[in-house]
RNA sequence: GCCAGCGUGGCGGAAUUGGUAGACGCGUCAGACUCAAAAUCUGAUGGGGUUCGCUCCGUGUCGGUUCGAGUCCGACCGCUGGUACCA
């Protein structure tokens, strides 16, 4: 009988699906083993090979885990909400809600399609409203906790398309949809405090098994630095400035300030300050920019010095001069700096363009030509009583004399921002606020969770960038909950982020009506054991979801300090041309294509045998073939089996190291050569006048995680009644792995000059005299004398002649 | 610019602590089967030379450490991802 897997991966998939061989149970004998995927957005286009890829490593951890004896958590939901979905709804006139649930549907049968063994009962979609009322209720505790609140900012705004951009969406100043110029819009909009949360999302980092790099992208994004907050006196008038700075050891070099064109210090000082009309004219321009621009574009420094205002240098006692220029953000630190010429680029380019002073104050660099910058260490000078100090000591001698004479504090300051908390959307959790005039903000009770979204016949955008939500009447007006009056619901959903950050927590307790989880289920499942997902979310999304959890602990919601403890992340696969995939450049391979074509088991082997798992790599359909052509041989394998066979020594000693490889390969997500030893194993195989059952078996079990259909198949051909999904999996012993005879290597001089079979025990002399006796090395070796000779056990000798 | 990762055959990629470079797969070539093709099977396949025994060269470039370097060290070149006037 020919392989023909169109024709039994349904038959199993029925069989597994039917009778719910993947559901986890809430508490058990067995230990447990929670594996959580990255949850798809239900795209109108279905499933991508990229998926795949990405779901298809955990598949493999799961089947294998089941098979060792674990109670296996391995969900799967969907992340609905956001702007494709609303803007196809809004385009074809269909509900979202409609749109949102034929996509799941697809999704879902392409799952099942590819055999992922997910738990389909513990599917949680984000758009449901008995999720996003757990949503909205973890939103009211950080409004509570103060941990939301309102503040005004510049959004990216395109007055054509009437909505409020993403940075992504309004790269170089354009609109992402139509083209048209960005423009800045001063919002209110809704932040959640994370940077209270950053110093322990940074050490949280410590309990997450991961990859350097992927703790590194989270360090970086939080962004710790450690300095001093010094602080500057105006002269002309009774106000300070406040700078933060990580090199307090400078301030003798610091000959000029700079502060971000919306700092207040202007409106504050406007009486005094003679070029207004200068400066006003450069906040406009600056506003003009999107961060983007002002960041990106340019190279040149602009600003304009305030006349009427001087800083008093706290150390030097100088008058300095104070300037605005846009390189100098409001968002970070203070909005404000001390400018040390000498030995920072950006100051050294204003300094020269605007003919300021430059003092070097650390020795080494030649100031004349460019900005001394390799200040990591150093000596001091030109500055009183910290000259001659290392640079280390300097900044602590620096802080104690700011800190004795009240200038200044030491102080700690983050990159990291606080998280913009919402959009201007239809298609998102509404933020369960009301705004009474009486009241202020006042939060929806909690027995009136969910805030659903109001059922209307087509979205439509407002004029003024305002959620479509603010253009419905029905929806808009309420009663306040505090004190009964008329008032107003917030219009403005949540982004797409919020869903996302908790989804984990459901899945151990997706049907409870009562509370987000029981403490109890999530005691028992939690931390997840193994999450898998795309680099690009590292740095967004884990800190997020940890920001969100570790807030949840805080509250006593969950048992856990940290939810997740190992992370890794899967490489891109790029189209057949060696390109990212994208549909304008043609070069996306559609998953359920291939599956037609070579079937199920076919697209999950290649998809792991195509490279390091990592690592970005192209797609070959050749290299599906291949994955094809092996499956076809390992079922030929099963014409070999022979009851009544007994293996030779040589063929149990490949399969037990093939348990043994498989096995560490997997658990180090080296898939593409766990696949490669199964290659190798039936390549073998097939030579042999016949393969025992026993052995036969065995090689069934290491597939089975890779190939489930086919090895369900063939073990059911064995005449095996008990399917593979909990079989027992192989393990192997150590004593049968070593082969009696290996190959040692003899060098002369480093090159390998001949081999020799010898017993694996051999000892050092032995070897030494087999290898003097070589014919071939007497060759290397004549007429030269030997001076040294290396041997190394079981592998080779090495004779250094000359 | 900074941070991280990566440079190995025609291609995707393998190579515990430094110890036979190129596993496995693709492609290509030759042969078997076939009227023929496909599929399948067998063999060859880094480059140069060769009396077919072998031999020299070869892991981005240059240098170093070592009996021995794809692997370690230094400098450089290139690619990919992240990030960005971060004070």
């Amino acid at each position: 009988m020919k392989y023909n897997p169109n024709a039994i991966e349904q038959k199993w998939q029925k069989y597994w699906y039917d009778n719910q061989l993947f559901n986890a149970t809430d508490f058990s004998e067995k230990p447990k083993y929670y594996s959580l995927v990255e949850f798809p957005y239900p795209s109108g286009s279905g499933m991508h090979v990229g998926h795949i890829r990405a779901y298809t490593s955990l598949e493999i951890i799961s089947r294998k885990r089941r098979m060792e004896g674990y109670n296996v958590l391995f969900p799967i939901g969907f992340d609905a909400f956001g702007l494709p979905t609303e803007n196809y709804a809004m385009k074809q006139k269909v509900h979202p809600r409609k749109v949102t649930d034929d996509n799941i549907d697809v999704f879902t049968d392409q799952l099942k399609r590819a055999g992922f063994s997910f738990d389909y009962d513990r599917v949680v979609d984000t758009t449901d409203p008995n999720y996003f009322k757990w949503t909205q209720w973890i939103f009211i505790q950080l409004f509570k906790k103060n941990l939301a609140y309102r503040n005004k900012t510049l959004v990216n705004f395109c007055p054509s398309c009437k909505v409020v951009l993403s940075n992504e969406e309004s790269q170089g100043g354009k609109c992402d949809r139509c083209g048209e110029s960005v423009i800045q819009k001063e919002k209110d909009v809704w932040f959640l405090k994370i940077t209270e949360y950053a110093d322990r999302l940074l050490e949280g980092l410590d309990y997450l098994e991961t990859l350097p790099r992927i703790k590194r992208e989270q360090e970086n994004w939080i962004g710790k630095s450690v300095g001093a907050e010094i602080t500057f006196n105006i002269n002309e008038v009774d106000e300070k400035l406040s700078v933060f700075t990580t090199r307090p050891d400078t301030l003798f070099g610091a000959t000029f300030m700079v502060i971000a064109p919306e700092h207040p210090l202007l409106e504050a000082s406007k009486d005094k300050i003679q070029n207004m009309d200068a400066l006003k004219a450069y906040q406009q321009e600056a506003q003009t920019k999107s961060e983007f621009e002002r960041t990106e574009l340019v190279k040149e420094k602009t600003g304009v010095k305030i006349e009427g205002l001087s800083a008093k240098n706290p150390v030097t006692k100088e008058d300095i001069p104070i300037f605005v220029a846009d390189y100098v953000m409001m968002g970070y630190g203070t909005g404000a700096i001390m400018a040390v010429p000498a030995h920072d680029e950006r100051d050294y380019d204003f300094a020269k363009k605007y003919d300021l002073t430059i003092r070097e104050v650390i020795k080494g660099g030649d100031i004349e030509q460019a900005a001394y910058t390799d200040t990591e260490s150093g000596t001091l000078l030109n500055s009183d009583f910290i000259n001659d100090m290392e640079v280390t000591e300097a900044i602590e001698t620096m802080i104690k004399y700011l800190v004795d004479n009240k200038l200044g504090e030491k102080a700690v300051n983050f990159k990291m921002k606080d998280w913009a908390f919402n959009r201007q959307r239809y298609w998102g959790e509404p933020i369960p606020i009301v705004h009474c005039k009486q009241c202020g903000m006042v939060p929806v009770p909690e027995s009136d969770l969910p805030v659903t979204l109001p059922d209307v016949k087509n979205v439509e955008p407002t004029e003024d960038g305002e959620s479509p939500l603010a253009g419905i009447d029905a929806f808009v007006e309420t009663t306040c909950p505090v004190c009964g009056e008329a008032a107003r619901r917030e219009t403005d959903t949540m982004p797409q982020w919020a869903g996302s950050s908790w989804y984990f927590l459901r899945y151990t307790d997706p049907h409870n009506d009562e509370e987000l989880a029981n403490y109890h289920k999530l005691k028992y499942w939690l931390p997840v054991d193994w999450y898998n997902g795309g680099m690009e979310h590292v740095s967004r999304h884990v800190i997020y979801s940890r920001f969100w959890h570790q807030f949840l602990y805080d509250i006593g919601v969950v048992p856990t300090k940290e939810p997740y403890k190992k992370r890794s992340a899967q490489g891109l696969i790029l189209g057949p041309d060696g390109d990212k995939m994208s549909k304008s450049k043609g070069n996306v391979v559609d998953p359920m294509e291939t599956i037609e074509q070579y079937g199920a088991d076919t697209l999950r082997v290649y998809i792991l045998f195509i490279g390091d798992y990592e690592q970005a790599t192209p797609w070959s359909e050749n290299g599906v073939k291949g994955a094809r052509r092996f499956l076809d041989k390992a079922w030929r394998l099963h014409e070999k089996v022979d009851a009544s066979y007994t293996d030779d020594k040589a063929m149990i000693t490949l399969l037990h190291q093939t348990i043994k490889g498989v096995n560490e390969d997997v658990e180090s997500t080296k898939f593409n050569t766990a696949i490669s030893k199964l290659m190798s194993f039936v390549n073998d195989a097939l030579k042999k006048p016949a393969i025992s059952k026993s052995t036969f078996e065995t090689f069934l079990k290491l597939l089975n995680p890779f190939a489930p259909h086919m090895a369900e198949e063939l073990n059911m051909m064995l005449g095996n009644e008990k399917p593979l999904v909990y079989a027992e999996y192989p393990t192997y012993d150590e004593s049968l792995i070593v082969e009696d005879m290996m190959t040692i290597v003899i060098q002369v001089n480093g090159k390998v000059r001949d081999k020799l079979e010898v017993p694996k025990d051999t000892d050092k002399e032995t070897l030494e005299a087999l290898a003097k006796k070589s014919e071939r090395v007497a060759q290397f070796t004549d007429g030269k004398t030997i001076r040294k000779i290396i041997v190394v056990p079981a592998k080779l000798v090495n004779i250094v002649a000359n």
